[in-house]
DNA sequence: ATATTGACATTTA
DNA sequence: ATAAATGCCAATA
């Protein structure tokens, strides 16, 4: 699952329920549960993973750290809510 | 092995 | 539009 996350490229964003899916499972729970207990530096940008709605969700260092990452990265966040949310999508190939 | 919980998602009011 | 309730499956304890 983690090998999914870090597949995320830089500029792209991607919800729980994706890898979840991309993995052929529905337990987007587990994947934000494993990676809040497991953060992974460098190995796994989970700045990257938001929900499905395209709210932030949740950070170990707080929200907004996250939102700061993801502003560096390109993708503007808007009161929580990433702009352009499905076009920033990363779909997994 | 079982029980509880969770960085969510979807539906219903 | 927001809030609450319910479902979901794996990870942790």
């Amino acid at each position: 699952m983690l090998a999914l996350t870090s597949r995320i490229p830089p500029g792209r964003v991607s919800t729980y329920r994706l890898i979840a899916e991309a993995m052929n499972t529905r337990a987007y729970r587990a994947v934000g549960a494993a990676l809040h207990k497991n953060i992974n530096p460098v190995t796994v940008p989970c700045h990257r993973v938001c929900n499905s709605d395209g709210s932030i969700g949740g950070y170990s260092g707080g929200v907004e750290k996250k939102i700061a990452l993801l502003m560096q990265e390109g993708v503007e966040v808007k009161n929580g809510r990433i702009v352009d949310f499905e076009r920033r999508l990363f779909r997994v190939f």
